[in-house]
Formats: C-alpha cells, sequence, structure tokens
DNA sequence: AAGATAGACAACCGCCTGTGT
DNA sequence: AACACAGGCGGTTGTCTATCT
C-alpha cells in the first residue's frame, strides 16, 4: 500500500494530527485517497483514515474498558467471533482496532486464566468439550442453568454477565444463527441472556 | 543500576468487498 | 460481464513503557 517512499510512516506527530483533524472538519471523512495531498500530509490515504478513525475522532472514548464494555466484548465475541467492527458498532466511542487490541491482551488471558478457550468460548478440558461442558449435568449447582465447569468462583459466566434478565433473541431467514449456549439447553427459541441496556438484535435476512 | 522480558497499543500490511464505468 | 478503484477489515508487527531479575 503506502510504499511511496515520500510517504512517512511510523508514529504520527502532532503536527500531522493538526493537520488531518483541521482538514476533515473543514471537508468531512471520505476521499481519504486524494486527502493527503489535499491537506499536506506525507501519508498514504489509508494510514490517514486509520489515523482518524483510532485516535483523532472527537466521539472517541479513551480510557479503560469497565466491565459492563468487558462483558459485552465476551459477549459479542462469542455470537460474532473476531469481528471486531461489528463489535465495536454496538460500543460506542470504541474503535475496532481498540476492542481487538483489547481483547488480544485484556480478555483473551482473562478467559484463559477462567479456563475458557478464547476462541470458541468453551470451557478447556482434556476431556472432549461436547461431553466436558454441555453434558454436564445441571444438577451440578442448582443456582444457575450452566454447568459447574462453566462458573467462574461459584459464578456462572453469563449469569454474571447479565445481572438483570435481558433477551436477545437472533432471528434468521433461510439460516439461522444459533449460538453456543442454545446448545445447552437454554432455550428452544434461541435466546441469549445478555448485558443490559444494549440492544443486541440481529437478524438476517434472505436477499430479497 | 542495567539488561532482559512482558505488556500495551498504535500503526502497517494484504486481502476482500462494494461501487462505478 | 469485466475491470478498476476506494474503502473497510482482520491479522500482524513495531515500538514504547513497566516490571522483573
Amino acid at each position: 500500500m503506502c510504499d511511496d517512499e515520500h510517504t512517512n510512516k511510523g508514529a504520527w506527530t502532532k503536527e500531522e494530527d493538526d493537520r488531518l483533524i483541521s482538514y476533515v472538519k473543514q471537508h468531512g471523512e471520505g476521499c481519504w485517497r486524494s486527502l493527503p495531498k489535499s491537506a499536506g500530509l506525507l501519508r498514504c490515504g489509508k494510514s490517514c483514515r486509520l489515523r482518524w478513525i483510532n485516535y483523532l475522532r472527537p466521539d472517541l472514548k479513551r480510557g479503560n474498558f469497565t466491565r459492563e464494555e468487558d462483558d459485552v466484548i465476551i459477549n459479542l465475541h462469542t455470537l460474532l467471533g473476531n469481528k471486531w467492527s461489528l463489535i465495536a458498532a454496538r460500543l460506542p466511542g470504541r474503535t475496532d482496532n481498540e476492542i481487538k487490541n483489547y481483547w488480544n491482551t485484556h480478555i483473551k488471558r482473562k478467559l484463559i486464566g477462567r479456563g475458557i478457550d478464547p476462541q470458541n468460548h468453551k470451557p478447556v478440558t482434556t476431556k472432549p468439550p461436547a461431553a466436558a461442558a454441555i453434558n454436564a449435568p445441571r444438577e451440578e449447582n442448582p443456582k444457575t442453568s450452566f454447568p459447574a465447569s462453566m462458573q467462574n468462583d461459584g459464578v456462572p459466566m453469563m449469569a454474571a454477565m447479565v445481572g438483570g434478565a435481558f433477551r436477545v433473541v437472533i432471528t434468521g431467514g433461510a439460516e439461522e444463527l444459533s449460538s453456543s449456549s442454545s446448545s445447552s439447553g437454554l432455550s428452544e427459541e434461541k435466546e441469549l441472556l445478555l448485558v443490559p441496556q444494549i440492544n443486541l438484535e440481529l437478524s438476517i435476512s434472505p436477499p430479497v
């Protein structure tokens, strides 16, 4: 991409930031290819776009992720996998890059520490996962509907996330999405308990 | 105090997709 | 239908800082 020898790479300077901010404020986002020349920047368009989206946008929420945001990320990752942009779309003020970094540096480790595989969100065990977790008898912990192997400090993973009951119904067209939790026998109508106050409704419709 | 190591995050790279011609 | 281009995305790397030995 930015293979022009006259193109700057690496960390952005304050002056470059100022130029980019002032240009975007004046002309709006878009036309990233031609932006560097117009704005007097020795950067490629992609670099400018990335810098704006991930760092300079005024609506960005800087700072640590909250517990609620953690939970949303984990839940959405369960549903969507590494679709960082989709996850970011549900977290106002956060960028896909930020979430991806946060996942790789914090959440991944946290889940591994809890004995959860960060890729498939199933308990890491020597037994086959289906036998170890999904088919574990409910009576292991009558307080919850989760097998003990999915619990952390006596608090079930999902129950810890939910606080109050909040339902997401995933609807589909020809092919419905389902989640790993549906196989745990939570519900026949493919419901998930997720974090309150966030609309996580997802749907897939067949092409018209 | 100095070097080694690990963690955190900004930035880059290459590929994919959507759109216009 | 085929092609070119711009924008977007996810994976990966580079660099700075903090902590450990």
